[in-house]
DNA sequence: ACGCTTTAGTGAACGCCGTTAACAGACACG
DNA sequence: CGTGTCTGTTAACGGCGTTCACTAAAGCGT
């Protein structure tokens, strides 16, 4: 009792799991400096244990390669991202499900712009991590940042803000993908209707797809500023939705008014 | 004149230059097949080197680098892609746009799925190449594939065939950012209204995002065939541009008729 | 306080990579 | 034939991930 025994998972941390801790949270905190600087392909053990003034063999006591490391920073940077969505909109009253939605999407968009080298990690093509990895770790956090706009969607059901498109449209196939998603990611439950599911899934793909082409800078070499582009897609999507939609009052570098 | 000289670019090919060129296009074959195997990070000189029984620095004669390498091949790629674009394309009666463009978006989607790596490299986040490299080749290769899409949608257009939105919702600085891509890519005329460039950016991100996110993966453990959402999206897009949407007959795996 | 076990970290080594520099042979052409 | 260009080699440098054998320290039971 007096001091902390390791026994069970749980309890008191000792002082050894202590160090250990922050020893690890140093490991991710370096590569994740180096993925945002260089990319993921510029994130090496070797350079993280020169600068932690070990060497490299030293950091495999606290990751089993690189290829777990990335995985672990992404697990994070979806939390990250996640707790950032979810703060926009926790800074918005409650009732108001439009200004909610509006600024959730808006804070994704944000964070991305802001951090476009893990944005482009997590949400890029699987470019170092063959098949056989378990992302386990990274899925789970990208299902909890999922959470926040489900919460928000099945409001927008419970409302009736939008009538749903014709369910013959939605083939037999397409049905038992649809219900195997909200499933597996806690949206909705039995009786929420196929249909609404796939709204969401469309909707998420092209708020999804303007993201992407701004990170990813497809269209750089044409457009710099992409935000009108986003925010009139935003505009068209929430609208189908029966969402009001506000055009921002300020200029993308300006902090929105509300603080926080 | 009798044999040919060096001299200017573009007489008859000397011996010397047809070889060279012949070494080239191995060097590319096998990088590409190794990209297709491994992925963007599973090229590499020395392996692609080995694999013709020479030794790495001799392709150095060939190639600048290995970015300058990728660079080459992403813009060998992007020529495919608007080959088999414009192949489906020209395999519908010229006449008839409707179907013109819902056969070249598919096979869009269809020439992603077959060549997901090689979709990866050329539409996924810019992970190797630092900033300085210069993805010229690359570029142009992308202009020539969107030009089979531009000359489509021109037609539309010039059909009146959908009703252009509010241009008042089309800020200053968007409509600048829009005119520069349509000069930039030669798509319309002094004459083509900025709601019609914003429409078609648009309609091209909608389908992008969905293509992206397959290809990419990122509904995976949720969705296994993407195609009724790829087709449902295809039709909301089509309608909404006042053109004819007809389902697919057939399956994704059949070959659709036509042959070649 | 002692000894035992677990843990953290090192050093050497293997094989891979990109890239450069100095050099050797083949070919083309006067 | 001689000369120069082009193609390719060897050697080397530094960086990488990863494994293995090994040391040293910390923790813990007695």
């Amino acid at each position: 009792m007096t001091k902390p025994q390791l026994e069970e998972a749980g309890r008191a941390p000792s002082r050894r799991e202590r160090v250990r801790e922050a020893t690890l949270a140093e490991i991710k905190s370096i590569a994740r400096r180096h993925l945002v600087g260089q990319g993921a392909s510029g994130v090496s053990l070797r350079a993280i244990a020169r600068e932690m003034g070990m060497t490299a063999p030293g950091l495999y006591r606290y990751v089993s390669g690189i290829d777990s490391l990335l995985v672990l920073i992404t697990a994070d940077m979806f939390d990250e991202l996640g707790a950032a969505v979810a703060a926009a909109d926790a800074s918005v009253p409650a009732r108001d499900t439009d200004r909610r939605i509006l600024t959730s999407l808006r804070a994704f968009r944000r964070w991305a712009l802001e951090h476009p080298a893990e944005f482009a990690a997590m949400f890029g093509p699987r470019t170092r991590l063959e098949p056989g990895a378990d992302p386990g770790p990274a899925v789970e956090a990208a299902r909890r940042f999922g959470a926040t706009f489900f919460t928000l969607f099945e409001q927008l059901i419970r409302e009736e803000r939008f009538e749903l498109p014709d369910g013959r449209a939605v083939g037999a196939d397409l049905e038992r993908e649809l219900r195997a998603f909200a499933r597996m990611c806690g949206f909705g439950d039995e009786d929420t209707p196929v249909e609404a599911v796939m709204v969401l899934t469309s909707c998420w793909v092209r708020l999804y797809g303007v993201v992407c082409m701004e990170i990813f800078q497809h269209l750089d070499f044409v457009m710099r500023d992409m935000e009108p582009l986003f925010e009139s897609e935003l505009q068209n999507v929430l609208t189908g939705l029966g969402v009001r939609y506000e055009s921002p009052q300020s200029s993308s570098t300006v902090t929105m008014g509300k603080s926080e």
